[in-house]
DNA sequence: GGCACTCCTTGATGCAAATCAACCTGAGAG
DNA sequence: CTCTCAGGTTGATTTGCATCAAGGAGTGCC
């Protein structure tokens, strides 16, 4: 059993879920997050993919021993563990105060900042990103129904402030613009 | 500057808050807590004091120099913050997917388990309680209204889930109905 | 072709919690 | 003693989202 996993390609999601089947996504890994803790072996999070994943695990042993022995690899742990954490804190703010809409934009803002982080590349026309999420994974992370968030994405289609074009790719034609409807305020966190 | 402080006594509080006044707690400090973060000056949420406050608060660069040069320090606080994280995750499940009765179930059940890993004193007699937040900030922390968690409260009075001494002190004659009513699975955790 | 399936959209209805509003209680302060 | 003000309760009404329900679009299989 390795206590530690490193996601090399592909999406997780971590869920909780409670007796009586609601769920709630509580994190979104992506290639080069880390998974799992150091000096515990029960998961307290339903691990699942949700698409073809490539993950490397790490034998809890040999890693516990190479966190006493380089200091900065525990920093660099400690490190990504807040930031984490920050941005739990920020979802938090997400699920307990804004509304269903303001959740959507929310959610397409953050994808699309995480997009425009990994490709570097400064584009001038519309933004455009690809929802890794279906609509009931949407909901879950969201706190929603996957009604809600079927609506909510057609409500913002009908006012302009993204494009669809099928199902999981959106245009965004003014960031600031949904950034507004996200209710962050103006230079905004939210990074996941 | 100071990066990392300590609480020693008394209660703060992490909190969201958005340009039109919407609040959202996103952490309960207490004594023995840390809070900011080494390598980084800004805080990205407010902390208010909720009751008298002795802090510690520790030099940015000699506590750098202390994580490099003892791995334990930097591996227990990661620890600390990998906890951090479980119980934020927890409280995602409870903004995004609990009804109004099983947040306040929640809540008084976290408070009553934090105060009894404090005590540590088997007690035979109803399990009691006070309550260190007033209802608004209790409003705050669940993501509800006051006007709906003192209905909530007043519900779970009638139920005979819990018993009121005044505003701010609980007696639970049955925790297991407590937990029930809380949506959480019956050895549950949920440490904050 | 027809069928089954997943994913998504849209409409009608119901309900839980927000909002608006009034009032109670206790503690200082003058 | 009265005034004020923070903290709390409770009632009436509204509303945003959930729920229930039906149907469309794409894909793979026989």
């Amino acid at each position: 059993m390795s206590s530690v996993r490193n996601v090399l390609s592909g999406i997780a999601s971590l869920t909780q879920t409670m007796e009586d089947g609601r769920r709630q996504m509580v994190g979104l890994l992506l290639p080069s997050d880390f998974v799992g803790r150091p000096g515990r072996s029960a998961a307290a999070f339903d691990v699942t993919a949700t698409t073809d994943l490539v993950m490397c695990c790490f034998r809890k042993k040999p890693f516990e021993e190479m966190m006493s022995a380089t200091p900065h690899v525990a920093q660099r742990l400690l490190e990504m563990t807040l930031d984490e954490l920050d941005a739990a804190r920020e979802w938090m703010l997400l699920l307990g105060r804004k509304t269903a809409r303001e959740k959507i934009a929310s959610l397409i803002s953050i994808i699309a900042r995480r997009d425009a982080a990994l490709h570097l590349r400064k584009r001038t026309g519309p933004l455009s990103v690809d929802l890794p999420l279906t609509r009931e994974e949407m909901a879950d992370y969201l706190g929603l129904t996957l009604e809600t968030v079927s609506r909510q994405i057609s409500a913002l289609k009908k006012d302009g402030v993204i494009t669809l074009e099928g199902n999981r790719h959106v245009l965004i034609p003014d960031i600031d613009r949904l950034l507004e409807e996200a209710g962050d305020d103006s230079d905004g966190g939210m990074l996941v």
